[in-house]
DNA sequence: CGCGTTTGACCTGCGC
DNA sequence: GCGCAGGTCAAACGCG
């Protein structure tokens, strides 16, 4: 539970199905749900890493993404509780004004530094059957404790909406499903993966939007510390580079995604996960690319190609 | 055999 | 304190 606690949902402009694709700045005519009361304020400007790092706000991700905080179609906002952004997205996102009402045009991210609610389980769970003794267990309880705070901050969490008809979106790395629950109020299962490179505790859940189950909702937790499987840079990897899409740039310098190849999972759209590259021939994918212009984010070229980093007109 | 998925159990946090 | 929901573990299982 952390007052710095963001949210950011991209939702990922375009229909699997049909693959109609649109420029953000075309995209839904969602309206722009965050007033400035609400901790948002429409004149802050930063990066997407300024995003993560908890200074953002989702007027400065409305921009980033090429969206104007009047059509944004970043709907979601700060979460201040411990509910999981998927939670609120799929109640508040699809129900009132904020959610885009055309599946093929909304766009939305999440984005929380505060999460790490998962690692509670883990830590509880790795700690306690190894301390039988009750010596200093309390203690011991505490310290976890305290680490286990800390690390929550320290994780930012990044949720992503996308149109797809599979749940697990390929962003280029590996992951290992370690769990799935059911969730309230939803038909649909979480999943929760965990990137299966060592030392690397990168998490993401996944779920699929009971109110609109075309979208899928991913959240990511934590930073990739290491490039992307070598053994996808022939399939995901290789695609991403190449057909990655405009809204990609804002979240290249997120917490810990594939930027090492120039993107990030923001970008990552239904059709650019293997499943849909495998049903979508590879110019849909360019198709897609080229759907997009890119305005300058600055620190997002130095991760970012410049060819996806074009000003928008 | 290695890797990934499935699934029931367990734990924790939170609201009442 | 209790119940619920979320998150994780880990054994069993499947697959290439």
């Amino acid at each position: 539970m952390s007052n710095e606690h963001r949210d950011f949902y991209y939702h990922t402009p375009f229909q699997e199905d049909h693959l109609d694709v649109k420029p953000p700045s075309i995209l839904g005519s969602s309206t722009y749900n965050r007033s400035p009361g609400q901790g948002v304020d429409p004149s802050s400007y930063m990066s997407f890493t300024e995003c993560l790092h908890g200074s953002v706000d989702y007027n400065s991700l409305a921009k980033a993404f090429g969206l104007s905080p009047s059509s944004s179609e970043v709907f979601s906002s700060i979460e201040e509780s411990s509910r999981p952004v998927e939670a609120r997205d799929l109640d508040g996102g699809n129900s009132t004004d904020q959610v885009p009402a055309t599946p093929n045009s909304s766009v939305s991210f999440s984005s929380s530094e505060a999460g790490g609610d998962e690692d509670s389980g883990k830590t509880k769970k790795e700690t306690q059957p190894e301390k039988p003794e009750d010596g200093g267990e309390n203690s011991d309880k505490k310290d976890k404790a305290k680490k286990k705070a800390e690390k929550r901050q320290k994780e930012p969490r990044f949720a992503f909406m996308t149109k797809s008809e599979v749940d697990h979106l390929e962003d280029g790395y590996r992951w290992r499903k370690y769990g799935q629950k059911a969730v309230k109020n939803s038909p649909y299962p979480r999943s929760y993966y965990r990137c299966t490179t060592q030392k690397c505790t990168v998490k993401k859940r996944v779920e699929r939007s009971f109110q609109d189950p075309s979208t899928v909702i991913t959240t990511y937790e934590g930073q990739h510390n290491h490039p992307i499987p070598t053994t996808l840079r022939g399939s995901a990897s290789a695609m991403f580079s190449h057909s990655m899409l405009a809204p990609a740039p804002m979240a290249a310098s997120g917490p810990g995604f594939p930027h090492h190849q120039g993107y990030n999972f923001v970008q990552i759209p239904a059709a650019m996960n293997s499943q849909n590259m495998g049903a979508y021939p590879q110019g849909v994918n360019q198709h897609v690319h080229q759907q997009y212009q890119v305005p300058d984010y600055g620190l997002l070229q130095d991760i970012v190609p410049s060819i996806f980093l074009r000003q928008e007109p």
